[in-house]
DNA sequence: TGTTTAATTAGCTAATTAACTAACTATCAA
DNA sequence: TTGATAGTTAGTTAATTAGCTAATTAAACA
């Protein structure tokens, strides 16, 4: 149960729904996506966390980077499902066209400064 | 996205779910759903108010009762794939066979008093 | 070694939420 | 039409959470 609900509370929060479909284009890190949302480091860092937690995300560190991207679903058939029809879930959404969008514009070496 | 993470919300909530795997079995009056969870009436209807807004669950009146069970899952789908996957997710939890095995027990003609 | 840079953690605040009791509404039956 | 019963709504409280800034950690490099 307790890990069903994580997955659950893990994509009741829209900005972290916003980091899977994001996720859903190439791997990111902190500050792309930081900056793909418009919200504080230290937020996008704690809802990365709880995404993670959740069997969501994963990460791995690539130098002073932690790169993260979707989990494969090992975690469980809740993580499994979720990760799976997210891919096709949302993507008539304004919120998701306009990520999709300046995404491609959203480059780890353009952040200057914080 | 509003809808999806409504279905979200009402899913992160341990009693909520619990309300949905016991509505697999028949469905119920709040009294009934307060017994077998052992909360206050008032809780217990809130939960159900939560599940109906995200298209989890109906009701219907009959006299002076009030009967929920599963919604059809037309309203999104993800209330239909929630509903769909919650019939064989969490089986094997033991909060969800206890509930299984009182649910036989409860009866609103049984349930005196508040 | 010391500085810069990316990420995380700590600490705070405002908003949300789950729980309860109490008050109210609605239906049925004396 | 009064009383009893089922459910909902109002109001309160304690706990959780999403956001921020500031402080800390960790890696790269001058």
């Amino acid at each position: 149960m307790k890990q069903f609900i994580k997955v659950m509370k893990a994509l009741s929060d829209p900005n972290r729904v916003k980091i899977m479909k994001i996720l859903q284009s190439r791997p990111l890190c902190v500050c792309e996506i930081k900056e793909a949302l418009g919200i504080a480091q230290s937020t996008a860092s704690k809802h990365l966390k709880l995404l993670e937690d959740a069997g969501l995300t994963r990460s791995f560190k690539d130098g002073l980077w932690v790169n993260y991207s979707l989990a494969d679903g090992s975690d469980s058939p809740y993580s499994a499902n979720m990760i799976g029809n997210l891919k096709h879930w949302l993507n008539d959404e304004n919120e998701v066209k306009n990520l999709n969008q300046i995404l491609p514009g959203i480059n780890r070496e353009d952040i200057v400064g914080k």
